[in-house]
DNA sequence: AGCCTTAACTAAACCGGTTCAGTTGCCGAT
DNA sequence: ATCGGCAACTGAACCGGTTTAGTTAAGGCT
């Protein structure tokens, strides 16, 4: 049998209720008796029941995190294995515990949500993926759900978002290929129902303009390998090609670039190419990829210390922005035919 | 305020213990008045409390999955993404949710598995990546945690397994290289600590045994695509290099196969390459990726099927084994020096 | 001295289910 | 007619905490 609350009670010899006073910090028992209960407890051997107290708070004392995505397409994606992991490491300093649900059917991700809530298995959520007119914000506030959402949305929201840039570094990226003599820089983008599918084109286009280059190389594609490939075959297509592509992604980049040389153009002197993830593969890759580091370890983390702050009551309520992603420069990306000096190959 | 039992009982005239007894099928109440109960609480919309039926039945109605892998080694992975949406699909039938946990310290997998058993978090846990000497085994047993495991491990294990050959797919892909004529054809494994490392790479000695070839061209990697590039690097490198690869996964098998063409190498003319895993990009390679098809959906929701009935009773004690993938042809595999059908390109 | 306040604590209710120990009434067996 | 046995149900204990209401004793103030 465990030790229960009752066991510390007799041993120290007060009242149930004292000991949780004293455990949870609270007043109603005096220093010296708070001190022998608390001793008593750890020579016993003490630890709160989850079940128990979860009956009693009403919490769970666990997040939640939905993940609405094709699982083929999120088989390739690095970042929420990194992203979890980071949540993990708040988490179980809290003792919390996180709930997974993976929704691959339409509809499937609302009645996820509606699950978690009315099961109460969570106390909140991680809102990823931030859409365009996010249906999820009002589906939380209905459900009475808190929640932390990665990146601000557009629309109005209650929650506290944990924000990392991702403007700066396409920006970075485009600079990078026009400050190399690139004029025609093309863009595959994400799915622009992402907000970071259309932040991203947005800093593209607007570091374009910037510069008085033209913004029409645009493809949009999904952030799967499979519609990179085709992007790319796209814009390698047409009577003006572009000599840089500015991928959203290292797994379109990628998958670009092998297209590209399967077609016979050399990368970086025929080609430049750009990703964003910085996977760790992209080093590797002949020529290594440049690409923009973001950090979902460091996300994951601060997204769930805020949205446990806020539970707590602790949170100020500002916005938490964590540092930009930069770009780290490799050898897919040099000045235009063969102006290059790194060599290709 | 929810609906609890009371409100059912108070409604349905009769005390909480008759309503317990309804609604869980449970004898101690005639059919008359179980029909009226049940209805009377479809009435009221009572759902029961996931809380307040841990606390009183300890249990958790939550299953656990602990991955433990590097976080960027994970990222590449297409396995447990689907695994997970196939453990999904069977949890939310029967009203369980998935705790997940990844891994990424040294030790902290053990801490993990304890954590989750001292909480009461989950009444059981999926064990994925079996070991050679596995010592999770020991822990479970110690933790009185239940489990099920991929894949029955060489050592004695209590726990039901759910088991996927792979030994089929690989022989099958190695019998088809030698049927197309090759005589040297290389194996890069994944760790030899995984079981699944190890028995693809059996798979690949025995078969080519049966056919009286050499079996001295193996390298060991680690699932990776870095340390597939390496292998492949190693192989091709040698004095007598061989004419076919059988990778143990797409990833190694996608990277060494880039890795060869910028070598100069054509594919399948001049190497064939064969992957596992069938994941979604494989067929968009060029040349497309012959590869092993499993089937991580339907493995998480046979794995998760035989813990809950496992949990229930009602499980009975035989493993369950699920059909062994198939070898997909495509156009990565030709006989070799030309004699190819395919065309190279 | 008498009254009021407050700190320190106890007893009991409560969260919402499950389950055990009785109680009642009906039936068949003797 | 009487007893045993069983089905059908009730009341209460129980899971292990939190929280509220109530008790006691000490100290401050007039």
């Amino acid at each position: 049998m465990r030790v229960t609350i009752s066991d510390v009670a007799r041993a120290a010899g007060v009242s149930k209720g004292a000991v949780s006073y004293a455990l949870n910090g609270q007043a109603g028992v005096s220093e010296d008796t708070r001190r022998r209960i608390l001793s008593t407890a750890a020579a016993l051997g003490w630890t709160p029941s989850l079940r128990a107290r979860s009956l009693s708070s009403s919490k769970a004392y666990a997040l939640g995190l939905v993940v609405a995505r094709d699982p083929r397409l999120l088989g390739s994606d690095p970042f929420f294995p990194s992203f979890i992991a980071g949540i993990e490491t708040t988490l179980a300093d809290r003792g919390y515990s996180l709930v997974l649900t993976v929704a691959t059917k339409t509809g499937s991700e609302e009645s996820s949500y509606r699950r978690l809530a009315h099961e109460g298995r969570v106390d909140g959520v991680i809102l990823s993926d931030m859409r365009t007119n996010d249906s999820r914000i009002a589906l939380l506030l209905e459900l009475g759900l808190a929640a932390v959402t990665l990146n601000r949305p557009e629309t109005p929201s209650p929650f506290p978002a944990v924000c990392m840039d991702d403007t700066e570094g396409i920006s970075e990226a485009v600079q990078h290929l026009i400050d190399l003599g690139h004029t025609r820089i093309a863009h595959v983008g994400g799915s622009q129902h992402y907000i970071h599918g259309l932040s991203r084109r947005n800093a593209w286009a607007n570091t374009l303009e910037l510069n008085g280059l033209a913004t029409d190389l645009f493809v949009e594609a999904d952030f799967g390998a499979v519609q990179g490939v085709a992007a790319t075959a796209d814009l390698l297509g047409r009577a003006n090609p572009p000599t840089a592509i500015v991928y959203a992604n290292d797994i379109m980049a990628t998958a670009g670039q092998a297209y590209a040389q399967q077609q016979g153009l050399r990368i970086p002197h025929d080609l430049s190419v750009t990703g964003y993830d910085n996977t760790e593969y992209a080093q590797y890759l002949t020529p290594a990829l440049s690409s923009i580091g973001s950090d979902p370890l460091r996300w994951g983390s601060a997204a769930a210390q805020v949205l446990l702050n806020q539970l707590e009551g602790t949170h100020d309520g500002e916005d938490v922005v964590l540092p930009a992603p930069r770009l780290i420069t490799r050898g897919s990306s040099a000045a235009p035919h063969g102006r290059n000096t790194t060599g290709s190959q």
